[in-house]
DNA sequence: CTTAGTTGGGAAAAGGTTTTCTCTTACAGA
DNA sequence: TCTGTAAGAGAAAACCTTTTCCCAACTAAG
């Protein structure tokens, strides 16, 4: 057997508290109870097991731990969104908040496979995982698993949740009116919106929330254009909303602000701009969706935008499902979680007259 | 107690062996024997105690399995990069190989924090993982944490090894020649490179495939224009590269073809050149670094760009991990996996004489 | 001297599974 | 009828820790 004589890195036994107890000259029980502050014992006994454990480097074994304690201080976090800048935030708050409490996250990626979604959650039910949060690269998607009636708690973060649940979720309408409130307090008066395809749900909710602004300060009311979420097509729409042939009637004027319905959208207006001449934010003011800042802040001017503070959602989230594992109740819904604007240059001072 | 009247989801508990064997008249030695196709035993018998189990929903607990097993079919991912185009499609590779084979994946962030580094591995040891892979965002750092002689296999995926470690990393230099033979194959000869700053060894790695190409090609030998990792670097760049005054020495001339270091900078150049009425590629072919699909497909025209095959690399880095974690060995070292050149329009077709 | 209480510490069960060993029964062969 | 063997199934140990219960010894009170 030629393949047996390779040197295999051999590692060595892990330390056990039966260890710590037979170098201590106790029993395991007192040795446990020394170095977890129970039981009844001299100070002397008690320092002794600890330094004898320090000193071999004891570890308790968690799977030990939360075999008996029934609580296995893990969580599963699964998600359908690999390549996003939207989870990546999210999942760092949530891991963040989980990770602060002492409890460990299994990532688990679902795509879009139901089988696969299926076989990471019983993996991570029979792992004792503690709870499982859900989240997604889609508010208005669920994700391809089943997550009803398990036998821990669930809370869904920034994708479609069962009914019933726990929910968390960006107040995308809230985002909207953010954006468009500024723009009227500029002083801008003709605010065009150009957004991403009907099929998201959150196209709907910002678009309605920019009428409703637009209705409350009593400015024309605009239809957004409704496209893709990419910078072409924020050139496509600026030569739309820019190029065609000057109407009479009011409508048809050039729009002196455009808010975008995310950042590439908006790079590519400003791009389009750009090469008409047209001067951000002088002639017209723009303002982005998400913030992302490596987008946001290669514009020209860099990009105001809004943020929906995933980070802020996902340690929200992941509090929440710790005070539900601890037994805390707490009421089903979908909460809102405000965005916020993040003011850069392209959305121009307050304008004159 | 008004807190306690309110509804707490009670969750059932969890079907044991006990319960099966219980159910199925035979005792837990058996039922075990049953469910896992060991020992002797009747067929009837047999499959009375697995419909049993199906009907309960008996999933064994995997903690009491791997306690006794003294494996986990749990690894350890460690990060130090939340947000990162890098370490997300190397993830999601490594992810992918360790779930394909039954392993589930703790993910923990250990920022640049030496003791939420040595915690998080600590953490893990104490949960018995099989075993860790690194990863980092910087291929010529070390994460905040020492993981010599730990008790379980180590695997570094793109990040800097401890000495004697298996690690993998991306052979940049292999890229670098990819894109430069590239333009050479298509007839450019005055080849620029820009790229990012000199504390990146990446940066050295690169500039010195290109150089080394360009003197097998009998090319002139350009001094590499070392900058930021942005689009305003490609920008700058290109007023330095295009904009100086014309020598007559033969240097100085303008290049017809740009080597950028990564797709932001070649984004910065690409516009920049078309400010300046310079055709891409006509004019002046552009490949990019990183392949990050959503910027070299939102270039105008869409960027060429080497792609360092991450995904690929994490798969392997998993394989390797689980094959250690088995018991065969590996040989220490640093494994460079070859890049792609992914091609789209901005290097352009061969050129004519 | 007895009784009650306290103190220091150990034995054992529990958590859920796997595996080795042992035991009982049945059956074939002598 | 007796012996040997194989099959089928259970008991128990093991994995490692925590916790409850118990015991022995000592002290203080009556």
């Amino acid at each position: 057997m030629a393949a047996d004589d390779q040197p295999v890195p051999v590692f060595p036994k892990p330390v056990t508290l039966r260890d710590v107890a037979a170098a201590a000259g106790v029993s395991v029980a007192t040795a446990s109870k020394a170095l977890n502050s129970q039981g009844r014992m001299t100070a002397e006994t008690r320092e002794r097991i600890r330094e004898t454990a320090r000193s071999l480097g004891f570890r308790p074994n968690s799977l030990a731990q939360s075999l008996l304690r029934r609580r296995s201080f893990t969580v599963g976090l699964l998600t359908n969104d690999t390549y996003g800048r939207f989870s990546l935030p999210l999942m760092s708050g949530i891991s963040d908040a989980l990770v602060d409490n002492g409890v460990s996250v299994f990532l688990c990626n679902v795509e879009e496979d139901p089988r696969l979604g299926q076989l990471h959650v019983e993996a991570m039910l029979d792992k004792r995982v503690d709870g499982i949060i859900a989240t997604g690269k889609r508010i208005d998607r669920h994700l391809p698993v089943d997550l009803s009636d398990l036998r821990v708690p669930v809370i869904y973060a920034f994708t479609q949740p069962d009914p019933d649940a726990v929910a968390f979720v960006s107040d995308d309408a809230g985002g909207a009116r953010l954006a468009v409130e500024h723009f009227c307090g500029l002083g801008r008066k003709r605010i065009a919106h150009v957004t991403g395809p009907a099929s998201f749900a959150v196209v709907h909710d910002r678009a309605q929330a920019y009428r409703d602004v637009l209705t409350e300060n009593g400015l024309p009311a605009a239809e957004p254009l409704l496209g893709a979420w990419s910078e072409a097509w924020g050139h496509e729409a600026v030569a739309r909303l820019f190029d065609g042939p000057r109407r009479q009637d009011g409508k048809g004027e050039r729009p002196d602000a455009v808010f975008c319905g995310n950042d590439q959208i908006a790079r590519g207006v400003i791009d389009a701009l750009r090469e008409r001449g047209l001067s951000v934010p002088g002639d017209v003011g723009v303002i982005g969706f998400d913030n992302w800042e490596i987008v946001a802040e290669a514009t020209r001017p860099p990009l105001t935008s809004v943020d929906m503070n995933l980070a802020a959602l996902g340690r929200e989230a992941g509090l929440t499902l710790l005070s539900l594992v601890g037994g805390q109740p707490a009421a089903p819904g979908i909460r809102k979680l405000p965005c916020r604007l993040v003011v850069r240059q392209s959305c121009g001072h307050p304008m004159d007259g």
